[in-house]
DNA sequence: TTGCTCCTCACGTCACGTGAGGTGGC
DNA sequence: TTGCTCCTCACGTCACGTGAGGTGGC
């Protein structure tokens, strides 16, 4: 196989393919005394492929013999730390960046609200869970927060489920704002905001920063585009038409304990009972209090078990609607958590974000 | 200001410099014609240190005059931008590397335990908030997990604070196995890791590989260090003077409202007083059973409050020790989330983690 | 006077890409 | 015979770092 040849199938180029014979490696399996012509043998494209996809992760050629000599345990070791290295980088750069937004040009933001950090923190974790991770649209990848009339609101939704959360805080905003935060960067800042009394939320002109009062500033990125209309949303919904309170960490138990992804929520006059589907043994029942006809739905667990998880109150109301309408999932005392599931149909899988099947509308 | 003085205080270095002024970028304010001497300007500083910031991000120079020259706005535009492209690449590495391991070998680590997605991202995130954040003590950042007869630990404490929870796998961990996740890399993927129906724990020699069954892998790096023994020091506590148990969202709403940092918690026959001091007015009541003497316990909110707000049951119990003594949280039925937390002295502010004074013993 | 800082200029590093000038293979 | 591929060798790119050999300033 000639170099052109070689270079065509692993993905390389002839010049790099000659400047790795210079360091060694790679070497043709014959080179012409005469012509000097390269020939590669088909059995070392496998190590050519592998060569490329190394140098596309931005490993060092140095660092490539080992990863080819060694085992595929000790080779996978050596990759999974590079990637991780890689990681380590990007979150250096990412403080760097959030640090040189905040000098000294332009002042201060605009004050929006103070709030105490290990509540800001545990809020934002809270509403996050329901945020579309991974790339996708930004938008829906982020935190909605809305700032009026003396309250802070933080809401989140990824099509599927959607949760939303309303903040008294210690300083009341004066004004009224609203701006969708970066969901990576602020779950990057949480961590060292939790630790912080007071957390004084700004304005700043293409981002958020939060400022504790120790001098400590954080930076926060913004996504710009057009939020759902959640308000909308929520208040076109037609009434349940079966209504169920169940203890919220029973509930919880009961799903830990849950076997495959799929469940069916099946509420009688008597309580909850769930399972795989109604044909299979051992559903598990729950004691709870109903109201309207018995009804029964089925949700992912991966979309309805972060909604449970992030209630607060003892007791969990859920409010049915019916097949293909979203089910509503609040705290059944305080209803400053509320948040929104669709229900999945049995044998359809979760199709990916933003695909259309089964979103909130 | 000579070179090297301009140097010290940009945090470049006096080649980098050299380097610049060819380039065009930052030029002396001054060069001695005679000697070639550099003399750089004070208010030169602010140049200086936004270019070394925006070259630690690896910011090509190319692009780094636009950056200087643009408003505050458009400026903040370009580096989110730029560091949206270092995230792409990362994730690009992160798709190669999931490739390359996907070649033929076995490559597959040691399995430990399968744990259902949202519940392992939902209790990990819980027990993270006792972690301690930013750069520090790599040990006391990270997540301990511990797999032994069935069941799986998760821990973690900075020196005032300790959470650990039990879990129990889909598939039971067969083995006897502990180690220490990197509390970065795990906050990083656990986004990912929620809508995972099933997640395969494995030891992968230096760290742990998190493995969905549609064929997707997160890795995540352990810490090496001894991991304190929290198990020694549970068993060793003293029995709780005063035992309080009182509604977990009642008494988190109450915290909500508190003003300032510092709260002094008084358990009397009735219940509970929330106050900044006894002699400030208007002290917070709220109904509670106790066992035990009256006590009187001072804590930091940002100390106290991911405590409660971390735990799941509808009732909370609190076990008070004494002065010095560190108080247990836990909830009232369940018992697989508990949490230390150390009292504050009033008027003495929380030192930082490791700082010896106040920390649990 | 003694160190010390500073100067210029050339070359090295990393992982190639890009011609220039020339030859081999179908 | 005509293109085409391939060869070697030198130099360019990017953002500096590292001496060598020499001079200026406190």
């Amino acid at each position: 196989m000639s170099i052109g040849k070689f270079a065509q199938c692993s993905g390389l180029t002839p010049s790099a393919l000659r400047f790795y014979q210079d360091a060694g490696l790679i070497r043709p399996a014959v080179v012409d005394d005469a012509s000097g012509y390269r020939y590669y043998a088909a059995g070392q494209l496998a190590q050519g492929i592998a060569i490329r996809q190394l140098r596309d992760m931005a490993m060092p050629l140095g660092a490539i013999p080992q990863v080819l000599d060694d085992d595929a345990a000790e080779a996978g070791r050596l990759i999974d730390e590079h990637v991780a290295r890689l990681g380590d980088q990007l979150r250096q750069a990412r403080r760097t960046a959030a640090a040189f937004q905040e000098r000294p040009g332009e002042g201060s933001g605009l004050p929006v609200a103070s709030v105490k950090g290990p509540v800001l923190a545990a809020a934002a974790e809270q509403i996050l869970t329901a945020a579309a991770p991974g790339p996708g649209s930004p938008v829906l990848g982020g935190l909605r927060v809305e700032a009026a009339s003396g309250a802070l609101t933080l809401t989140a939704t990824d099509g599927y489920r959607l949760a939303t959360r309303t903040l008294v805080p210690d300083q009341a905003p004066g004004t009224t704002w609203a701006a969708t935060l970066n969901g990576d960067d602020l779950r990057e800042i949480l961590p060292r905001i939790r630790h912080r009394a007071l957390v004084h939320v700004e304005a700043s002109r293409p981002g958020v920063r939060l400022r504790t009062d120790c001098g400590h500033t954080e930076y926060c990125r913004t996504v710009a585009g057009q939020y759902p209309d959640y308000r909308l949303l929520l208040s076109a919904l037609p009434p349940a038409a079966t209504r169920l309170t169940v203890a919220r960490d029973a509930l919880l138990r009961a799903l830990d304990r849950h076997a495959g992804n799929l469940i069916r929520l099946h509420v009688t006059r008597g309580g909850l009972t769930l399972g795989p589907a109604p044909e299979v043994a051992a559903p598990r029942s729950l004691r709870a209090r109903s109201a309207g006809p018995p009804a029964a739905a089925w949700f992912h667990l991966t979309t309805f078990y972060p909604a449970v998880s992030a209630a607060i109150g003892p007791d969990l109301m859920l409010d049915l609607r019916g097949p293909g309408q979203p089910a509503t999932i609040r705290s059944a005392d305080t209803g400053d958590l509320t948040t929104l599931a669709m229900p999945a149909r049995p044998g359809v899988s979760l199709a990916p974000a933003g695909s259309g099947t089964g979103s909130l509308p």
